[in-house]
DNA sequence: GCTTCCACTTGATCTCTATCAAAGCATCTG
DNA sequence: CAGATGCTTTGATAGAGATCAAGTGGAAGC
């Protein structure tokens, strides 16, 4: 499937998704040999893109929606161990098989690559095999982030870092007041998933958020933070975490 | 300091350590370059090798000891985010500071090298850096694999869980009845770090673990594992979680 | 317009783990 | 040997979040 608008590769320092990673110096070679291993995927939500222990062709990165990656265990407690939104990268070059199940938490377009070729590119490749492992670096600091909530956040801290979190990556600025504005991708049990609480628990600390004016919320996903300092004191965070308008 | 043992760089197929992953391919050249960046410390246990936040300027590996990777909030609470058993990799080429504390938790001695001319080997040696790209996806599955254990298991099973990894890293088979054992390098409380308990909590499930008979316990650390099948059971992991002699 | 469905909210109760407190037991020190 | 110190165990109690159970509200379908 074609999406309806065009990466413009020509011109990476414009490119909206960090998926110029793989071509950041703009070699018109490199290029050229991406574009002829690149494939438009589209997944609707609530599809798997690809299940855990399954062979994996190719790498990619989100174009737009948001996926994430998922562990279950047998008797169907799961952990969301991931959440990938536009730009981020899935796939593990080097690997035969995927190690945890990818979903298409909302309707998702992916830009995917062949992976042999993309592999071999790698290899001949330095500044892509080092921008990979610079993502790559970025995501293992994110997950050892995450162990901290997981592990020691109370559930209103684990929401409220939720909630920072998609802030800093997905919100927009409201003109009049300099509030971040933003929808959830996420339903209560995709939360509950990530945060490692159950969605009854996710339902009531949202509650709380919103009856102590930490957040407004406009029917059930569109969420308003009136104060962006506030929220990161709530998530047990002190610094702003590196959150720049 | 020096160790009291020799790494033998140049027959790395024996290189007990996975610090042989940066000369894997043993190229005479590298080697040498490697050779001449290369130094040793020691920490004793306790002691912090690196804050979170310092100039890092150097990479390395652990050659002996268990060094551990630790995120603490304000009001004190902790979260082990990693465990370095030797051979493991420490560092992250191409970033300034330390994303979070090291600490020894035995005494560690670590093999190091100095982090320019490391970077500027690895960005001349493909192999390297791709070697590097390898270990820190495995990093990254073990992470993401940790926060299965965080965000869903329960007391015992987490407990199970790491007396597990450490029985598939560290242990030593029993002649007589096959079975695993090894002397925990941890303290409770180092434990407690880990798995997002208290210490109380682990000194309960421990001392349950152990009336259940899924554990022996000789002191307070020397460990015996009768049925490396029964402890996968607790820590809920179906598999054997390539748990291999 | 009515029903159905799904995501969500709210309430009551239970349970697991944290917290507070005390004591055991090695090792080290003088 | 006595006392201190650090790690650990165990007990009593409290509390956060899970579980079980209705019930709400909006969107889709008939």
């Amino acid at each position: 499937m074609t999406p309806t608008f065009k990466i413009d590769h020509t011109n990476c320092a414009d490119c909206p998704i960090r998926h110029r990673a793989v071509c950041a110096h703009c070699d018109a070679d490199e290029l050229e040999e991406l574009e002829s291993i690149k494939y438009y995927r589209s997944f609707e939500a609530g599809q798997t893109v690809i299940w855990s222990g399954d062979q994996m062709n190719f790498v990619g990165s989100v174009v737009s929606g948001i996926a994430s990656l998922t562990q279950t265990m047998e008797d169907g407690r799961t952990q969301m161990v991931g959440l990938l939104l536009p730009s981020d990268f899935v796939g593990r070059p080097g690997r035969e098989s995927a190690p945890y199940d990818v979903q298409a938490t909302t309707d998702v377009v992916m830009c995917c690559f062949r992976k042999k070729p993309f592999e071999e590119l790698m290899n001949t490749t330095p500044h892509i095999a080092h921008r990979l492992l610079q993502m790559t670096l970025d995501e293992l600091d994110a997950a050892r982030e995450w162990m901290l909530v997981l592990g020691r956040k109370t559930a209103r801290e684990k929401i409220a870092s939720l909630l920072s979190i998609i802030a800093r990556r997905d919100a927009s600025i409201n003109q009049k007041g300099g509030a971040i504005v933003f929808d959830l991708p996420l339903t209560r049990e995709a939360m509950a998933d990530y945060l490692g609480l159950t969605l009854e628990t996710v339902s009531r600390q949202i509650s709380a958020l919103k009856k102590d004016e930490v957040i407004l919320l406009e029917g059930k996903r569109h969420v308003t933070i009136p104060d962006m300092g506030r929220l990161m004191e709530e998530a047990g965070d002190d610094s702003d975490g590196g959150f720049l308008v």
